[in-house]
DNA sequence: TAAAAAAGAATGAACGTTCATTTTCTGTAA
DNA sequence: TTACAGAAAATGAACGTTCATTCTTTTTTA
């Protein structure tokens, strides 16, 4: 268990300090030896975690994504109103990027750059079914516009990125009253008007 | 005047070859020895143009988003109404980042990055001041919910930026119909109910 | 004590930039 | 118009550095 233990808190570090040196200078801009520098551990080490770079910054996308949406869909479960049950997503997602922040400049960074195979693109994509799940539901229902999910995304999650990122830039404070407004908008851009 | 032509002509050259190349490889992964392969030239004649390689790519973004709010901005005047106002200036927008796909997607990954200098980076963001002016006119109109310019910004306009990638990655089409959705729901989350 | 994990130094390739040289341009004098 | 000199523009090769990765050796584990 000591080694096995041992191991699995190198791999975190190492994935910790991808990710603050990804955001910081960019991924290719980030050489090996200052992630293995910073996660206290030799270069060479590295390589007994990851096959190579590409393959490091592909795992290291998966591990956020995946607790990006483990986060997003905790309290919310499918015998819920469509209204809520998205409510109930929103603010958990908006949570997690306020709160983690680091992580959301790292996917942001991560869904606007050639950085990631494509294959980790798609299978970071598969992890929001249960958001997909909850629209074609409201559709049905008549509660929200019939539209794709690509549009639904752009108008009710995607500008929660732009705002986390100007507030991790200096430009702007999201307190609880912002945010309430933010959900307000993005509610509005989908929801069929009564 | 032909030795000047020719000096732009090189000049615009390197400035396509860096957003191709960059789009595609993203910035540290583009070698100055391809750029000047691809513009037809040799690498000591981007020094000429440029002082180094965060020059040129500083300049290829100002240069891009120059043209990207010059169009616009081109059919939209002050004395319009509010709602037309952001509705032409809107859909110029959307026409540009449809047409010119490869200058979209290069602004979003020089958004979502650290590839770009502070410096440039604020300059360019000076360059949508008559959309903010629209936008406070509308407020202080009572025709537009009273939000913060980036929480306006993120549920109005970025959402274009999101479904330009997704269309450019083959998983969407934006055709007249979704757009005119698009627009709806960008309209939706920023009016006020009446 | 043997195997696994980790380390640091070494390697070779690739890159941004510069240098020495050649080519092209421009204005002037015949 | 032609010839040409000086300046400007452009070039390909070369330089020094940096980087991802590997190799050999040492340390840790069981």
């Amino acid at each position: 268990m000591a080694a096995l233990q041992k191991s699995i808190d190198k791999r975190n570090a190492l994935i910790n300090a991808t990710i603050e040196l990804v955001n910081n200078d960019g991924f290719h801009a980030t050489p090996m030896s200052k992630i293995a520098k910073m996660a206290c551990v030799s270069p060479a080490t590295i390589y007994l975690y990851f096959e190579n770079k590409q393959d490091l910054v592909n795992k290291t996308y998966l591990e956020v994504k995946s607790s990006y949406t483990a986060y997003a869909f905790a309290t919310y479960d499918e015998t819920m109103s469509v209204k809520e049950g998205f409510e109930v997503i929103w603010k958990r997602i908006a949570e997690f990027k306020l709160k983690e922040d680091a992580y959301a400049m790292f996917l942001a960074q991560c869904d606007n750059t050639p950085m990631i195979d494509e294959e980790s693109r798609q299978e970071g994509i598969r992890h929001l079914q249960p958001l997909l799940d909850v629209w074609k539901r409201g559709i049905k229902e008549g509660v929200i516009k019939p539209m794709s999910d690509y549009m639904l995304y752009a108008y009710a999650i995607n500008p929660l990125s732009f705002l986390t990122i100007a507030q991790n830039r200096g430009a702007l404070v999201l307190d609880d009253k912002q945010l309430e407004q933010a959900f307000e908008a993005a509610w509005s851009s989908i929801k069929v008007c009564e």
